[in-house]
DNA sequence: AAATAAATTTAGGCAAATCTAAAAATATGT
DNA sequence: ACATATTTTTAGATTTGCCTAAATTTATTT
């Protein structure tokens, strides 16, 4: 009933990501940096929302999220990734751009319009960072993925998502052409600052560890 | 610069419908009516609204709004009227569903979210109850237009707009297949209750002065 | 295990946006 | 024009969401 404020729906969105999808305890500074918000901030916050049945908070320990909590959660999480795909798709933002944009749009309520938009672009399973899209009955599919900085020498797979997807990053790739869906090859690691050395499609490119530990692929 | 909150942009919104597009003073309660709030909370956010320059406010002598104001408060409408032609073209929403999901994304901010939009549905003149959106640039085309209850008798005109919204209206309109776009004339008028018959096309119908008076027509 | 450091919570305040009740200004009726 | 009614404003509270500073709890060091 008591319906979610735009603030409390963005303090879940935090819990949920920074405890593994909900499932682990968050401290209160982890929330406070992530939300850039003061740690007595969050305390008051988890009061609340601990009274609304939303999360589990016990004083000093950290919470996670209730059952209906991490529902929340994703139905905000379904809706910002649905608008982030509208916003590609359909009015042609780059990918490094939609993020604030789909950051308000996930707060709009309304069933019937998430429902409807879900169908006009077709039911797409991910968003274009290529995080799965949670279903309308809050089923939240997790794909088997691994960080490019993870993999062993000549391994290969293919680029699936990206674990930090900030403007910068997301250029960075734009620049040197690396995309969700190419074939990435690791052909050497350097020992010394963890560099790598990738065959990207039919390109070799030098990418640092701080590069390849923000790309997921999918190992073939 | 100091951005406008949710609720400034809904005492601006209300000031320009109430006054005749915000030329003219409005009062305290009418707001207040408009608004389902307080007077006594209008009068607080005109007396802020003031001090951010975006209202001409005189104690007990009313509102209107100044130029940055009426600025202000087209841009919300823009965006409003943009989100119901989508809603209705794109989603197929129908028309007396838009209102309250529109009232939720007109807030969203982000010019380049707009201006796509815009764009993505083909610069659009007229919203789904045939009022017109206001351009990038702050211009607002009025038509003319006339009440069909204020129409001489055996005058006819175009159907072009409803001064109504509300969903029970609207949903009149399609129970008696009268829309936008459809030829109206007037045969007959009622003297004692202001009934009228119309010609809908070919089709005959009485309609009551309630009705005849929150539909627009462009006299031909 | 005591001392120190770090994390967390409490206490007290502030701004936005609302409310109710009371006071002040304006409008209306005879 | 004077009394009454209506409108509008002020005063004082409340809720949400945030802040700073101080107190408390937990963790880390030596």
């Amino acid at each position: 009933m008591s319906s979610t404020s735009h603030s409390e729906e963005n303090y879940l969105k935090a819990i949920f990501h920074l405890g593994s999808e909900g499932t682990q305890e968050v401290s209160t500074n982890a929330i406070a940096r992530d939300i850039k918000t003061q740690p007595s901030s969050v305390t008051d916050m988890m009061q609340r929302l601990s009274e609304k049945g939303l999360v589990n908070y016990r004083k000093y320990k950290g919470v996670s999220l209730t059952d209906l909590g991490r529902d929340t959660a994703l139905s905000i999480i379904r809706k910002h990734r649905l608008w982030e795909v509208f916003l590609v798709e359909k009015l042609n933002f780059s990918w490094d751009e939609v993020h604030d944009v789909a950051e308000q749009l996930e707060h709009i309520k309304s069933e019937k319009l998430v429902n409807l938009l879900d169908e006009h672009l077709g039911f797409p399973q991910y968003d274009p960072h290529g995080d799965p899209i949670p279903g309308k009955d809050g089923n939240y599919p997790s794909r088997d993925k691994q960080l490019l900085s993870q993999l062993p020498e000549q391994a290969q797979g293919v680029c699936i998502g990206v674990k930090d997807s900030s403007a910068s990053f997301l250029k960075y790739l734009d620049r040197n052409k690396i995309s969700l869906g190419d074939k990435i090859r690791l052909l050497e690691r350097e020992d010394f600052d963890n560099s790598l050395l990738i065959a990207v499609g039919d390109r070799k490119i030098k990418v640092s560890h701080q590069i390849a530990s923000n790309l997921y692929l999918k190992i073939i």
